[in-house]
DNA sequence: CTGAAAGCGCTTACAG
DNA sequence: CTGAAAGCGCTTACAG
């Protein structure tokens, strides 16, 4: 049988009214009451049901999603990310539309809006705070609730990795454009390089498309220009599974001749990829979080959500330093 | 003011059960009445709310999708159909899981499944059968509701295309894998090259990865060894993008030099491709027609959805022929 | 601080 | 074939 608040108000010996006060965290209740009500839900394991909360709220929320005219929708990354915000969102049954580029013609009400950091950021805050409608950012921004991965922590950790490995010889593969995350992560790869104990090594940086054609072009390039590096550090996974592409076509052998690391932990782009992983189910979920608080009104929160290095066939150790 | 079932009820003059009845197409509504309440619900612009739906049906729908070992979840294609899958039952309010691909520890009550055409879907037929749970598939099978675009028309219309434009020589991509659907678009290519008024032509076929790498190298091989076509039809639009990174490497001109169909309608993928375009939303809507109609048992349907060309930068005219 | 009650928009036995 | 009524699981004024 599904347990329902009716159940929880029984056993807790109190009217369903007040469940579903400590539920939505009204301040309204008394602290023991509010313990008792929650130690019987624990008990039950109890889940609210989003469709009846859904049907039951007055003013139903519904969360505009606005995606840049220049996010690649069908990028795996922007793929993934989108699959964990909708189901963030069947979760709490909250309505959510796809705004189009241009918001001037949309007439239904949005509660708030979630959007993803773009060139025309500002212009977007701008048409927002011109309407009303609170928002949330995944991204950076000092005017409004944002959530992004630990990219210039994720830069480090990829330095770290590689040094563990014995590298001595780095490359890392970029973006072309000024995304804040490549900078992030470039910064952060750089600064941990230059802190090595061993020696400060500083790592060649070759910028190009975001894509797996960009990587792979990239690497081939920098390959047939002479570059030898030991480990190369690429800003996406997409851009590792091209530059892993173009070594495969030229012969070079990972990881014994050289080691690759991407970002982002789409692991399933390629087998054995080692990259350093964002979590992106707790992105979306804080994602989520804040644009539903923002509804409230709540305070502006920054939230910068760990990184992790995935390991994966694609990193070795570093081939031997030859005798100066 | 939101319109609601009371409303159609009273401005048609009959209970709200008697409209709820005919909302979801039960039989036991005399004619005319069914007629009336239509015309209200049409004239009111009415949509049932998915959620109340699913509130108040006893047994709630979850849709299970069982998404096979080989399917590439992060393709854009994949990305695109699971969208508007996503989308669909969100219309329509059904719950939907993602199945793992051993179904075994699911313990889950799920009243039908929706999967993609895979290497073993026999197999998972039989599963699905001895658990006595209902399904449809994306793909073909004569034991199972199916939907599948036009697949071998669509290989027509890209030769009809091409020929049009007077294309003489022309070059096939597709996988090395043997999916039905890339040997339905191939066989109707082939064959309406074969009828050609002008005189019938063969295409050359080549093989290999359905991934932007895979269509980068293939083109890239097939240029090196010589080949020179007019014409290239590629299995998929990842392909006719790495065909054209190949050719922009090459510096080939496209389309002065050759033209570049794909195959599925992401034209998000590249500015400008040309691409035989299947109808997404249409072949969602039909999948999860099929899957619930499945509960109810009802017979075995076979859709096919039509495709079109979607004209793009990448299509011109044949270079001239030279004289034999 | 808390309870009793109405209501969200639909569906579905139960009668007739 | 159709209506009246109960109910899906919650939330929220309204009283107290």
């Amino acid at each position: 049988m599904k347990i329902t608040i009716g159940e929880i108000a029984r056993q807790a010996g109190v009217s369903t009214g007040t469940v579903s006060r400590v539920i939505n965290g009204k301040p309204t209740v008394a602290t023991d009451t509010r313990a008792t009500v929650l130690a019987v839900m624990k008990k039950l394991g109890y889940e609210p049901d989003p469709v009846a909360r859904e049907l039951s709220r007055r003013t139903k929320h519904t969360l505009g999603i606005w995606v840049g005219a220049g996010e690649n929708r069908l990028s795996p990354y922007f793929n993934v990310i989108w699959r964990a915000l909708l189901r963030e969102m069947q979760v709490r049954a909250t309505q959510f539309v796809e705004l189009p580029v241009d918001l001037t013609p949309v007439r239904r009400k949005l509660d708030a809006v979630l959007m993803f950091h773009c060139a025309d950021i500002d212009q977007r805050l701008a048409t927002l705070w011109r309407r009303g409608v609170p928002g949330a950012l995944i991204g950076h921004h000092p005017n409004i609730s944002c959530v992004a991965p630990d990219d210039m922590g994720g830069g480090r950790l990829a330095a770290e990795r590689l040094l563990a490995l014995g590298h001595w010889d780095l490359l890392h593969l970029t973006v072309a454009d000024e995304h804040q995350w490549a900078v992030d992560r470039a910064a952060g790869f750089t600064a941990a390089l230059a802190e090595h104990r061993g020696g400060s090594l500083a790592p060649t940086i070759l910028r190009g498309g975001g894509s797996v054609l960009g990587g792979y072009r990239l690497m081939r390039d920098a390959w047939l220009q002479g570059h030898r590096p030991t480990g190369i550090f690429c800003a996406t996974d997409e851009m590792a599974v091209g530059a892993l592409g173009a070594l495969a076509d030229l012969g070079v052998a990972v990881p014994e001749q050289v080691s690759v690391l991407g970002f982002d932990g789409l692991v399933d782009l390629y087998p054995g990829l080692a990259s350093v992983a964002q979590d992106i189910p707790s992105i979306a979920h804080e994602a989520v979080n804040l644009a539903l608080n923002a509804i409230e009104r709540d305070a502006i929160r920054h939230v910068i959500v760990p990184v992790q290095v995935l390991e994966g066939a694609t990193l070795g150790p570093a081939r031997a330093r030859p005798a100066r």
